[in-house]
DNA sequence: CTGAAAGCGCTTACAG
DNA sequence: CTGAAAGCGCTTACAG
C-alpha cells in the first residue's frame, strides 16, 4: 500500500478525520476543490468535461458534502427551524407533510419542535434552534412572545406564522379565519333547528379561543343563549370528551347539540352518548373541528370544520423560501379558508 | 461612535458577519477564546472568577455558539438521525417523545426522517442525513438493506434498531417479541371460547407479518383454521378496517372474532359492526394492537397489546447515547415486553 | 487553570 | 470557465 507513507511522518497539530473531502475530489477530478464546489452548487458554470470527471470521482470515493463546513463558510445552512404546538395532534403532522413536501423541493430540511401550546416552551426552542443557525423560521399561531420577535429582528431571520391570520399586514401569515370558522358552525347548528347548543374546550389556547367567540357570537347575534359551555386547559383526548359531556348535561340537562373544539372531543362525546343512551343526531347533536381521518367514518358520521393544515403547511413553506430567494411577495397574509363538512352527527 | 473606524479601511476578502463570535465574548471577558470555550463545554476546568466574566459576557453581548463551526471543528455534531416508518401513526411519535427526553438530557439534537416503511426511502433519508454528520441513527425495524448496513459500518456510525429483536447479537435492538404478541392474542381469543378468530392485516411490513406469524401459530397449534384473514398492502386506516370487515365477513360469515394488526383498523371494525348490528362482543369479537390513547375509551373498550413505544424511544437513545460516550454495555438486546389489555371487546 | 497555533472542509470574493 | 488566497467560528493537541 503506497498510501501507508502519509501516515509515516505525522504532523503535529494534525488531526486527519480520514473523511472524503472535496479536495480529494478535485485530485481525482484534476481540478480544484472550487470547481468542485462549483459543479455541485452552480452546475451551469463548469464545463461539461469537467462536471463528468468530478461525477465520477464523488462516486468512486464515496464523497458526501459536509454541511456543517457550507453552513459556516457560507452563513446559509439550509435549515428552518418548525414549531408546532404537538405532533400528538395528526393536523401537525399533516402540516409537517406540507412543509416537507415545499421544502425538499427547494434543498432545505427542517428542525421540529414542540411547545405544547406554552410561549414560554417555544421562545426556549427557538433559542436552542438558533445554534443551528436556521435560515428561517415557521411558527404556529401569531401570539408569540416579544422577546422572540425581537430575538428574530436582531438575527434578522425571517418567520412566517401559520393557522392564523394576523392583523399586522407585515406579518407573513398563512391560515384561515378561526373565528369565521367557530361562526359558521354555530349557523349551521342554529339553521338546522338546534335552540340550545353547547361548546366544549380544551386547551384553551388563542385559536380554539377564537373558535368559540366566533360561536358565541353566531348565537348572540341570534338572540340565543352564548354561555353553556364546558372549558378545561387540559390537552383534548378522546377520554376527556366523555368526561366533558358528562359536565355539559350535568350543567345543562335540555342542551341538544355539542360544538367539540376539535374532533377528538367530539369522538369522545360520541363514545359517551353510546354508552348512555342518547340517540345522536335525536336527543344531542356533535359536531368536531378539523375533520380528522376517521370523523367520517365513525357511526354516525362526524359535521365538522374541514382545515387546510396540509397547504397550510405548504404554502407557509413556499412564502418563507420566497421571502429567502428575496423574490417579490404579492401577499404576506394568506386565507386559505376552511370548509363545513356536514354529515350524520347533526 | 469610535466602532466606526473599524469599517474604514475594509480587507480584501472580508466577510465580517457581524456575527458575535466566542473572540467577541473572550475580549469582554479578558481571557482567551480558548476558556470561552472551555467555560461551555468543561466549566470545572475554569477558574470561577474568568467563568463568571464571561457569563457576564455572553449575556451582555447575547452570544450563541455556531454549531456549524463547531462541529466542523470536533468531527461532532451532536446529532442524531432517526427513522420512524410514519409520523401519521401515533405509536412513533410516542416514540419520538421518549427519544427526546432521553437525548434532551445529554444535549444531542435529532433530525426525523420518515421512511414510510420503505426500505429504499430509508436508505435514502440515511444519505441525506450524512451531509449532517450525525453521530449516530435510531432505526424501525431490524430488516435494512445490506447497502445500508454498509454505509453505517464505512463511516464508523453506530445505530440502534427499535420496535423488534434481531437474531444478531452484536446488533443493538431495543423492542419486543413481534410474534410472542401475535401469538397471545390468539391464545386470549382461543381461552375466551372464541372458535374462528380471523385477521386483519394492512401496510404488510415486517413487523406486522411477525404479529400474523404468531397469531397463526397459536390457532394451529391449538388444531384450528388459521387462515381467516385478509390482507392488503395498503396503510392501516379507520376507513379501512370497515372494508376489511365487509370483504372478512363476505368469505367467512361465521367468523367469531378479528385480531386487526393495529387499533385504528379495530376502530373502523367497530363503528362498522355498529352500523351493521353486529354486536359486539356477542356476535364478533374484535381486538386490535398497540393500546392507542383512545382504545379504553371506545364502546366497547377494544382488547390490544399495549406497546412500549415510549420506553423503547427513550431506551434506544440511552444505549445509542451510552455507545457514543464509549461506557459499557451490558446488553445489546434489550426486550422491553408487551402486555395484554382485555377489554369489553372480547 | 490558561493560551497560541493549527486545522476542520467548505465558500466568498477576486482575478484571470 | 477556472483557481489561489483568505476566512467562516469553533476545537484539538500541545505546552506551559
Amino acid at each position: 500500500m503506497t498510501t501507508a507513507s502519509k501516515t509515516i511522518k505525522p504532523q503535529r497539530h494534525s488531526r486527519a478525520s480520514g473523511r472524503v473531502t472535496i479536495v480529494d475530489v478535485a485530485h481525482m477530478a484534476k481540478v480544484s476543490p472550487m470547481t468542485v464546489s462549483r459543479a455541485l452548487k452552480t452546475p451551469a458554470l463548469v464545463q461539461q468535461a469537467a462536471r463528468d470527471r468530478i461525477a465520477v470521482a464523488i462516486q468512486q470515493l464515496g464523497y458526501v458534502p459536509n454541511q456543517a463546513a457550507s453552513t459556516l463558510a457560507s452563513a446559509k445552512s439550509q435549515v428552518i427551524g418548525v414549531i408546532v404546538p404537538s405532533l400528538s395532534n395528526a393536523v401537525f403532522v399533516e402540516t409537517l407533510h406540507g412543509i416537507r413536501d415545499s421544502l425538499d423541493q427547494h434543498g432545505y430540511k427542517f428542525l421540529i419542535g414542540e411547545s405544547h401550546y406554552s410561549p414560554d416552551k417555544e421562545s426556549q426552542l427557538i433559542s436552542t434552534f438558533l445554534t443551528q443557525a436556521p435560515d428561517g423560521f415557521l411558527l404556529s399561531g401569531i401570539e408569540q412572545q416579544e422577546s422572540l420577535r425581537h430575538q428574530l429582528a436582531t438575527n434578522n431571520i425571517p418567520a412566517v406564522r401559520m393557522f392564523d391570520l394576523s392583523p399586522n399586514r407585515n406579518d407573513m401569515t398563512v391560515g384561515f379565519s378561526q373565528k369565521k370558522a367557530g361562526y359558521s358552525m354555530a349557523r349551521h347548528l342554529i339553521e338546522r333547528g338546534y335552540r340550545r347548543p353547547g361548546f366544549l374546550g380544551a386547551q384553551l389556547d388563542p385559536r380554539m379561543m377564537k373558535r368559540r367567540a366566533g360561536f358565541r357570537k353566531a348565537l348572540a347575534d341570534a338572540g340565543m343563549d352564548s354561555g353553556i359551555e364546558v372549558l378545561t386547559a387540559a390537552p383534548s383526548t378522546v377520554e376527556l370528551g366523555a368526561k366533558l359531556l358528562g359536565q355539559l348535561l350535568q350543567q345543562t340537562p335540555d342542551c341538544d347539540a355539542v360544538f367539540c373544539c376539535n374532533d377528538d372531543l367530539a369522538l369522545g362525546v360520541l363514545f359517551e352518548c353510546q354508552r348512555r343512551g342518547i340517540s345522536v343526531p335525536g336527543q344531542l347533536a356533535i359536531a368536531g373541528f378539523n375533520n380528522l381521518p376517521w370523523s367520517a367514518h365513525a357511526n354516525p358520521g362526524i359535521t365538522t370544520i374541514v382545515t387546510p393544515r396540509y397547504d397550510i403547511g405548504f404554502t407557509a413553506a413556499h412564502l418563507l423560501i420566497k421571502r429567502l430567494k428575496r423574490e417579490p411577495i404579492e401577499k404576506a397574509r394568506i386565507d386559505l379558508g376552511f370548509e363545513l363538512a356536514i354529515r350524520a352527527s347533526t
